[in-house]
DNA sequence: GCGTATATATCGCCCATCGATATATCGACC
DNA sequence: GGTCGATATATCGATGGGCGATATATACGC
């Protein structure tokens, strides 16, 4: 029946489901969209794509591959599937810690 | 060294951080501030968090108690609670996945 | 040749985050 | 007894990013 939840606006962090997509190997822009929106059930709306795609490049996170067609692909560099390895040991833990006070607390 | 990670802004998400330092037992505002800093580093400022807290009040996930001394307690409700916990599994899942695929491609 | 799926790009609205600021009380210390 | 820092809550303005809408173009099936 699910109670209709709220879904705080969206956990989502758009970046961090783009670094996570591309974790499986280079991707362009339209397969992430698919990609994230088969894994969360919602889509990323195209703006928040490619905006977020722009950000992460001049943060150097990912990296624009050569054009395939009218593919333009984008990879992980090192430095971001070390950043994203960080932020999901960390989002982990988390998550992991808050489960566990949930669970102390209701038995 | 810690090459200045850029934190994509943040992952932050304050509600979420919010449910999860109350799932401890109930808090006031300022203890939440405490907590959510001394839990992720980063201090979440006055302004994110009552915000926050009046938002989360009008969902039903959070409800005040009655006022100690100038404290004014919140409590998780239990609609906070499952709501919590749910993002956390679905959290904690997406967080593992990312990186099982980040290990199978850096070997 | 028409519609749908693929693919990228851009624009504007809106709201949450953030930092700053204000206010008040309590305790410690000299 | 006066000052300072910690405790505690509240509010305001600026900014930036998420989101939805819109535009454009090609490939493919029928």
């Amino acid at each position: 029946m699910e109670p209709e939840v709220p879904q705080f606006g969206r956990f989502a962090e758009p970046s961090l489901l783009i670094l996570t997509s591309l974790s499986d190997g280079p991707k362009h822009g339209y397969a992430i969209m698919q990609d994230v929106e088969s894994g969360t059930g919602r889509p990323m709306g195209a703006g928040t794509l490619y905006a977020a795609l722009v950000r992460l490049e001049e943060l150097g996170l990912v990296e624009a591959l050569p054009p395939e067609d009218r593919r333009r692909p984008y990879r992980l560099t090192a430095v971001g599937a070390v950043n994203l390895a960080k932020q999901l040991r960390g989002l982990s833990g988390f998550a992991q810690q808050g489960l566990r006070q949930l669970g102390e607390h209701q038995p």
